[in-house]
DNA sequence: TTCAAAATGACTGACCGTCGGTCAATAAAA
DNA sequence: TTTTATTGACCGACGGTCAGTCATTTTGAA
């Protein structure tokens, strides 16, 4: 018998090696027979481990989202004021870090697959991050609020803090020269001269 | 000189012949071919009036937009209360109709192909739509507080909503069984609360 | 113990069907 | 005859398939 191959470990490498790849022309002028070329396999192999094209992107987006999660537990951990954290929630949309373009890039050809078809594992994983980032917005304005930071009717507002940053993110995708730092900045100091608690 | 073709009305009337055809399989699942035996033309014919097969996308997504600005108006000419023009105003994520499910099934198509393509032209249109809506919120809040309806701060809030609107429009496009409805309406409900001057 | 044959998963690239887009030829109006 | 509109055969690119090859391990007869 051959030697058993991690399939889950090959299947990330290949999809990683084409990150630079896709940034670069994105997931539409990506053919199979480049990812192939790139990750140094036949193409034919690419279909043992991915269904389709947009498959290896969809791996990506969850070592991504994955590694993601992970940093912005930590990073929120370190941050004292409640403020702080909740700016640090909308950094995805207002980070212009080469590290966050990319990722931020690779969302937008995510997004665009999960609307051009109708993948529900897709639509699926999506529900999933939200829920997380949901849980975590829940868990800073509770803790702002106990700390008397936050006035109490500040919990009211996370669902429209997580669409508005969606919304944002949509903008930014869309649109040329969206500024959208500078419309975080101005929509978040607003909301705290309403939500903070005075001193 | 042979028949002169009114170009831009020929365009207009192959675009919407496929109108349902598109609502049915999707863009991307959708062939040059069909579009040509649809509209009753040959498929050189089709590349007369469209550049490329998005193009018959765009075409369809500007009427809509003509049709739903236009309609906009005159809706919001015959309320009243500022608070029901501003729940009009979030109506195409929030109204499930078949008519307006349509539309928003085009416009989830369209920013499908903004994302993938790097296309100026759309971005540039998506950027003039918004302009329109921020301009039209605008009014509305502002003649909102010029009644004594709404509190002289809310003029703080038109970014944010438009913002909040788009994030609502991607979660029901890009999650399963998103509540855009109840979203909207506790949202709606909870800003009303801060931003609408007591009585 | 040895090692050839069998077994099997990994891998491959030629091949296929589909489809977006082109263009030379044709039709038709003026 | 000239100009414009129309057309569908054709092309090339690409996603995806599959029959076959390869490499390694297992097996079991000598």
């Amino acid at each position: 018998m051959p030697k058993i191959v991690n399939k889950e470990e090959k299947r990330r490498e290949i999809a990683l090696s084409c990150l630079d790849l896709i940034y670069d022309i994105g997931m539409k002028k990506l053919t199979v027979a480049q990812v192939a070329k790139t990750a140094g396999i036949g193409k034919g192999t690419v279909y043992e481990y991915f269904e389709h094209k947009e498959d290896i992107l969809f791996e990506i987006i969850n070592i991504h989202i994955e590694q993601y999660h992970q940093n912005f537990i930590a990073t929120i951990k370190d941050v004292e004021s409640t403020r702080e954290k909740i700016y640090y929630f909308f950094d995805f949309v207002m980070n212009d870090s080469d590290e966050n373009t990319k990722h931020f890039n690779g969302y937008k050809e995510y997004l665009s697959i999960v609307l051009s078809e109708d993948n529900s594992q897709m639509k699926h994983f999506n529900t999933k991050c939200n829920k997380f980032f949901k849980e975590q917005l829940q868990l800073m304005i509770e803790e702002g609020i106990e700390k008397k930071e936050l006035l109490p009717f500040a919990i009211n507002f996370i669902d429209g803090m997580l669409a508005f940053e969606k919304g944002v993110a949509l903008m930014k995708m869309s649109q040329n020269d969206f500024q959208a730092k500078k419309t975080c900045e101005d929509f978040l100091s607003n909301l705290f001269n309403l939500i903070e608690a005075k001193k």
